[in-house]
DNA sequence: ACGCAAACTTGCGTGCACGCACATTTCCTG
DNA sequence: CAGGAAATGTGCGTGCACGCAAGTTTGCGT
């Protein structure tokens, strides 16, 4: 009936990672699981019903908590689907450019970590997608939600160009961030958009609509420079 | 008793235009006016009693529309009164980063337009960005209005670069973007941020704050490589 | 000048986001 | 281990965003 049934034995449920970090406490690991049942519920019910035969109240139920707590997790039904595909892969990213090989070149391994976090996904991620796409608000929250990478991937690449105090690691994570956003955008969309990019300029046929990962990467291409050039200062 | 009081007189509004473009029709024109009427009677009632003490449905009647129409220009009151200060903005940058004398870089023409929009700042909108930055709310809506110099901006870029098919324009702009949006950030923090960049490298003590000026300099500096590599692509 | 088609406005109804105040749980310290 | 400080869950109330289905205005072709 209480989704926290899993946690309650409290005797010895991590057992040798303690030495690594300090204990993550009751609270935290409540808040982390009752979050993940709000995901997971409205995922599941989203994709049982349809993104519109599901309230609120429906997904608070059905993770055991009150739809006014449901809404201290989540500022939006979009969002609280939406993230169910979406979670995590900010931390998959940011952890593979923190484990990147010495030498390598930043951008290369930036580019690398985008990739493969957005090609590797499971059957389960692929079939929310589709529900997703149905739904301009579903498929907006999804757009949005790559801001997500903006912080993490700031974090590590600032410790990668030993850069804490001005704005470099900040702005090129964002410019990932927009980047795969617009990637993403282009790969979501079949056709017919009309004054997209050449307002004035002869016709403006944009959109190359090929895989997801060519598109990432000839996204993340013209960002390439700005990384070369911000590891040149750091070891010139 | 009408907003649209302005534009009455039918006949002779517009005398020498009509040579550069093409009529704008009586029905963008009203649109024009309405979006305004809303825009400045949410800001003005806002300056007037304070931002909490608005209602969607005094701004629509100060403008002379129901509420509901209020609601089909604007997703929300807090982009409403944002956008009273917000407006323009981007055409402006636009603008003058098109009129730029041939040889410049590209990256200085950019950078010098955004420093000159953000800087030129009348009387009102100063006092406007003191009312802004006291509710979070209005703080964030004022940020996110950033992302308006997106698609305008790539547009000329893309003009620039003589580039209508390859995500570069559209990447630099909302890099841009970004960038202006973390300049504001930085701007309008005093201080007091925790874990935003050091997440585990040493003490991460962020935030020059500095004039704005400096802080969009700062923050425009990092993508100024991806606009030479850009620019070279295009002549060699 | 007429009239049709498309765009815009508006009233209504529904579900939602979120502030506030209070009950409950977790955590920490003596 | 007791007890208080701090964080979290919850009920309630308010204003809001937005879909829908008329009614109204604008634009355009004939």
């Amino acid at each position: 009936m209480c989704v926290h049934a899993s946690l309650r034995p409290r005797i010895p449920v991590w057992n040798a990672d303690i030495v690594t970090t300090p204990p993550p406490g009751l609270r935290e690991r409540k808040k982390k699981a009752t979050r993940e049942a709000l995901r997971e519920a409205a995922l599941r019910l989203a994709m049982e019903r349809g993104p519109d035969q599901v309230r609120v109240e429906d997904i608070a139920e059905a993770a055991g908590v009150s739809p006014r707590t449901y809404n201290n997790y989540f500022a939006s039904r979009e969002q609280a689907i939406v993230s169910a595909v979406t979670a995590d892969r900010e931390a998959r990213i940011a952890a593979a450019v923190a484990a990147r090989p010495a030498g390598a070149r930043l951008a290369d391994v930036v580019t690398e970590a985008v990739v493969e976090q957005y090609t590797n996904t499971g059957e389960r991620e692929h079939a929310a997608l589709l529900l997703i796409i149905t739904r301009t608000a579903l498929r907006d929250a999804f757009l949005d939600a790559t801001a997500g990478i903006e912080h993490p991937l700031a974090a590590v690449i600032a410790e990668c160009l030993d850069d804490a105090g001005t704005y470099t690691a900040r702005v090129l994570a964002a410019g990932v961030a927009a980047a795969v956003r617009i990637a993403l955008e282009g790969w979501l969309q079949p056709a017919g958009n009309e004054g997209a990019a050449g307002s004035f300029g002869g016709g403006g046929l944009v959109v190359p609509s090929g895989s997801l990962p060519d598109q990432l990467r000839a996204a993340l291409a013209p960002l390439s420079p700005a990384f070369d050039a911000a590891e040149r200062r750091t070891r010139p």
